[in-house]
RNA sequence: CGGGGCGUAGCUCAGCUUGGUAGAGCGCACGGUUCGGGACCGUGAGGCCGGAGGUUCAAAUCCUCUCGCCCCGACCA
C-alpha cells in the first residue's frame, strides 16, 4: 500500500478527551475517530489491526471446533422479556422502537437470540454438543464511556455459545475455549493472566476472566506469586483471619454506651475512642429489591458488594439513603450497630467473628457501644465471607501473600448452565426420551479492547510499538527523498519485491520532509522499517531497523528483503 | 443519578471578569528558500463564537432555557 493513496492522517496534538495513552495514540496515529461519546469510526489503519486480531480469533475458534455465524444487532424485545432481562438489564440496554412502536433492543450480548435459534433447530441429544460464535458489533449504553476503545458503548466482540447435554460436555467446551483464549492472547504477544471471576448479570456457575496487565486497567485483580491463585477482587477470597480470635480475645467487659458527638466515620470514632479500627465493627445498611439488609465488617476493611449481592441473592444493591438508615436504625448515618437492631436481616463477615470487647454504633445519634461481645450482646446466625480482598491479604489456597494489580478485561468465559435454556425452553430429548434443558457456556472476547490493551502494553514516548501479529502493516518502507531518481528506483524495487513475498508493506512515498516521515514512523509503530535515503544509498546501502529498538542496520539493497524476512521470523 | 468543568477556525486554545461586532499556534492553499528526526520567510482561505430566547443603542462577553462533550463521585456509616 502506498501511503500517498492510503487514508492515514496523523496528528501532533493530543485530543483533549483522551486520558489514557492507548486512546491518545490511537487517535494521534489515525486508528480511530470519535463520532459520539463511546462511539468510534475505525479508520483504515485501525481497521487493519482489528482485522489481524479477528483473523487470529477466527483461526483459534475454528481450531477449537467452534462454528461461525452472524446474528442480528437489533433484537425483538419479546426474547428479552422471555429471559427476564427486559426488566433486569437496566439502562445499559439500549431500547428502541420501530415504526410500528414495537420494542427492540440493540444487542449488548446474544444469549437470547442464540438460544432462540437453537431451540428451533435442535431437538435431540444426537445433535449435541456444538459451539457457535460470531464477531459482531454490540452496544451497551455505559454510564460513563471512556478511554477510547477500552470502554466504548459500541464495540466489537467475539461471542461464542456452547450447547451440550451434560456437565461433562460443558467442561470440555469450557476447557477448549480456555485453551483457545490462551493461544489467542499468546499469539498477540500480550502479558495476560487468567483469573477467577464473578458471573455478574450474565449468571452461571464458573467463570474466568482474561486480564491484560496494565496500570490503566479498570479491574482490580489479586494474584498469589506462590501458588498462582488469581482472582478479580469482586470474587477473590482470602484465608479467614482466624488468628484474630486468639490474639484479640479478652475477658468480656461490661457493655457501655459512650457519647461520640459528631463522630460518624470509622476513622473519627477510632481516633476519638483511641482504639484500632480493627476493633470497630462497621455496620452498613443496604437497600435491595427485597428490602433493607445490614452487613457487618471489621472497621478497617471494605465490603465486597458482589459477595453481598450473591449472599442475599438479590439483583440490586445500594447503600441505603439517609432517611432509610434513620428509619431502620433510629439514628443518623454513622451510628448503626447490630445491638438491638430489629427487622433487618444481618449478615456478618468472618473477619469479626473472633472479636471481643469491640465497638459498634449504638443506633442512636452521637453514641457508640464499647465492649460489645458476641452471644451476650448480639446473637448472630448469619456469617459469611464478605471482605473485599486487597494486596497483602493471605492467599486462600496456600500460605502465600496476595499481590494486587490492575488489568484490562479482554476476555470472559462462563459456565452458564441452564439459566437461559430453561427460561426459553431450549430442550433436547435424551436416549430415554426425556426432555432436558441444554447446558450452555458463553465465551466473550473484546476485539477493540484487546487492540487498545496491546497498545497500552506496547508503546514508548514516541508512539506505538506494535506487536507484530497485530500491526496494521508488517513493514514500513520509507523513500526519504522520492524526487531523487536513484532513491525512487531502489524504493520502488524493494516495494515490488516485498509485495511479491506477500509482506504487508506500507510504502511512505509521500512528498514530506524526512523529519515528518521519521516522526510518523515512530508514531504509527510498524515493527520493521526500511529507510531508503540518498545519503546511505551513496554508499550503496539502505537501512533496516526495528521499531522496538530502533537500531539501524545498513545493508545492500539486494539484501534488504532477506533481512526483513528474517526480522519478521518468516 | 449527584457534583464540577467545557462548547470560539480542521486540531489545541486565548478573548468573556470591566458588552463596542473575532485572535494565536498547529494544520490547509499558493510562492520562494530548504530537505536524514515534526524547516523558514511571505501571502492567503477558513468561524451565523453549540442552539433558542431575553436584557441592551450594541452580546462570543450579561441572564434564562436547551443540546452536546469532558472530569470526579455514586466502596461514606
Amino acid at each position: 500500500m502506498r501511503w500517498s493513496r492510503f487514508y492515514l492522517y496523523t496528528t501532533r496534538e493530543v485530543p483533549n478527551d483522551a486520558e489514557v495513552i492507548s486512546h491518545q495514540l490511537m487517535v494521534r496515529a489515525g486508528l480511530i475517530k470519535k463520532v459520539a461519546a463511546g462511539i468510534y469510526t475505525y479508520l483504515p489503519f485501525g481497521w487493519r489491526s482489528l482485522q489481524k486480531l479477528m483473523a487470529i480469533v477466527r483461526r483459534e475458534m475454528n481450531a477449537a471446533g467452534a462454528v461461525e455465524l452472524s446474528m442480528p444487532a437489533i433484537q425483538p424485545a419479546e426474547l428479552w422479556v422471555e429471559s427476564g432481562r427486559w426488566q433486569r438489564y437496566g439502562k445499559e440496554l439500549l431500547r428502541i422502537k420501530d415504526r410500528h412502536e414495537r420494542d427492540f433492543v440493540f444487542g449488548p450480548t446474544h444469549e437470547e437470540v442464540i438460544t432462540d435459534t437453537v431451540r428451533r433447530d435442535v431437538k435431540s441429544y444426537r445433535q449435541l454438543p456444538f459451539n457457535l460464535y460470531q464477531i459482531q458489533t454490540k452496544f451497551r449504553d455505559e454510564i460513563r464511556p471512556r478511554f477510547g476503545l477500552m470502554r466504548g458503548r459500541e464495540f466489537l466482540m467475539k461471542d461464542a455459545y456452547s450447547f451440550g447435554a451434560d456437565a461433562a460436555s460443558l467442561d470440555q467446551d469450557y476447557e477448549a475455549m480456555r485453551a483457545a483464549y490462551c493461544r489467542i492472547f499468546e499469539a498477540c504477544q500480550l502479558d495476560y493472566t487468567m483469573v477467577e471471576a464473578d458471573t455478574g448479570t450474565i449468571g452461571g456457575s464458573a467463570s474466568h476472566e482474561f486480564m491484560v496487565v496494565a496500570d490503566t486497567g479498570e479491574s482490580a485483580v489479586v494474584r498469589c506469586p506462590s501458588c498462582g491463585y488469581a482472582a478479580n477482587v469482586e470474587k477473590a477470597e482470602t484465608r479467614t483471619v482466624e488468628a484474630a480470635a486468639a490474639t484479640e480475645a479478652h475477658p468480656p467487659q461490661a457493655l457501655e454506651e459512650v457519647a461520640t458527638p459528631g463522630k460518624h466515620t470509622i476513622e473519627e470514632v477510632a481516633r476519638f475512642l483511641k482504639v484500632s479500627p480493627k476493633r470497630l465493627v462497621k455496620t452498613l445498611i443496604y437497600e435491595t429489591e427485597k428490602g433493607l439488609v445490614a452487613a457487618l465488617i471489621r472497621g478497617d476493611r471494605e465490603i465486597n458488594e458482589v459477595k453481598l449481592l450473591n449472599h442475599f441473592d438479590v439483583e440490586h444493591l445500594a447503600l441505603a439513603s439517609e432517611e432509610k438508615v434513620r428509619a431502620a436504625t433510629g439514628a443518623p448515618v454513622g451510628f448503626a450497630g447490630p445491638v438491638g437492631l430489629k427487622d433487618v436481616p444481618i449478615v456478618a463477615d468472618e473477619s469479626i467473628r473472633g472479636l471481643t470487647n469491640f465497638v459498634t454504633g449504638a443506633n442512636k445519634g452521637d453514641a457508640h457501644y464499647v465492649n460489645v461481645n458476641w452471644g451476650r450482646d448480639v446473637d448472630l446466625a448469619d456469617w459469611t465471607d464478605l471482605v473485599l480482598v486487597t494486596g497483602g491479604d493471605p492467599c486462600p489456597r496456600c500460605d502465600g501473600t496476595l499481590e494486587l494489580f490492575r488489568g484490562i478485561e479482554v476476555g470472559h468465559i462462563f459456565k452458564l448452565g441452564t439459566k437461559y435454556s430453561e427460561k426459553l425452553g431450549c430442550n433436547f430429548t435424551d436416549e430415554e426420551g426425556n426432555d432436558h434443558p441444554m447446558i450452555m457456556g458463553c465465551y466473550g472476547l473484546g476485539i477493540g479492547r484487546t487492540v487498545a490493551a496491546a497498545i497500552e502494553q506496547n508503546h514508548d514516548k514516541d508512539g506505538i510499538v506494535w506487536p507484530r501479529p497485530l500491526a496494521p502493516f508488517e513493514v514500513l518502507l520509507i523513500a526519504l527523498n522520492p524526487e531523487d531518481a536513484e532513491v525512487k528506483r531502489t524504493a520502488e524495487e524493494l516495494y515490488a519485491q516485498l509485495q511479491e513475498k506477500g509482506v504487508d508493506v506500507l510504502f511512505d512515498d509521500r512528498d514530506e520532509r524526512p523529519g515528518v516521515k521519521f516522526k510518523d514512523a515512530d508514531l504509527i509503530g510498524i515493527p520493521v522499517r526500511i529507510t531508503v535515503g540518498a545519503k546511505s544509498l551513496a554508499d550503496g546501502k539502505v537501512e533496516v531497523s526495528l521499531r522496538r529498538d530502533r537500531e539501524k542496520r545498513l545493508v545492500a539493497p539486494g539484501e534488504a528483503v532477506g533481512k526483513v524476512m528474517e526480522s519478521l521470523g518468516r
